[in-house]
DNA sequence: CGAGTGACGGACG
DNA sequence: CCGTCCGCCACTC
């Protein structure tokens, strides 16, 4: 039961982050773990936005990985999506941020 | 229970 | 830039 509890803990607090982001932020899966209270976790951030619903009502396009790469298979559409907020997108990758903590 | 997998990351070659 | 290892969490077989 207490195993259960802290992996549900653990994805409200990643996806609370997450919905904090604004327009023009951009941040990586690593930092979200860290600032969610969770260091080195990535992978959890990344599993998270995998099996997150379509309505969750997350701004998945402002998260890449730690080179500002794109999701993959989402390219097209999480670039328009940062373009449009003034985030600099160029060959699958974020060159620069409007705000946020990534850094190329 | 162990191996494999994944929208990850960092160290190495 | 690419591939390999290892570490991390959750999940499937």
């Amino acid at each position: 039961m207490r195993e259960h509890v802290d992996a549900d803990e653990r994805r409200r607090r990643i996806v609370d982050v997450i919905r904090a982001l604004g327009e023009g932020e951009v941040t990586t899966y690593g930092d979200i773990a860290e600032i969610a209270g969770y260091p080195k976790q990535s992978r959890l951030v990344g599993w998270i936005l995998a099996t997150a619903d379509d309505d969750a009502d997350l701004p998945w396009w402002r998260v890449v990985n730690a080179a500002g790469r794109l999701v993959p298979g989402h390219e097209r559409t999480q670039s328009a999506l940062l373009r449009a907020e003034g985030v600099r997108v160029r060959n699958g990758h974020v060159v620069r941020a409007v705000h946020g903590r990534f850094r190329p």
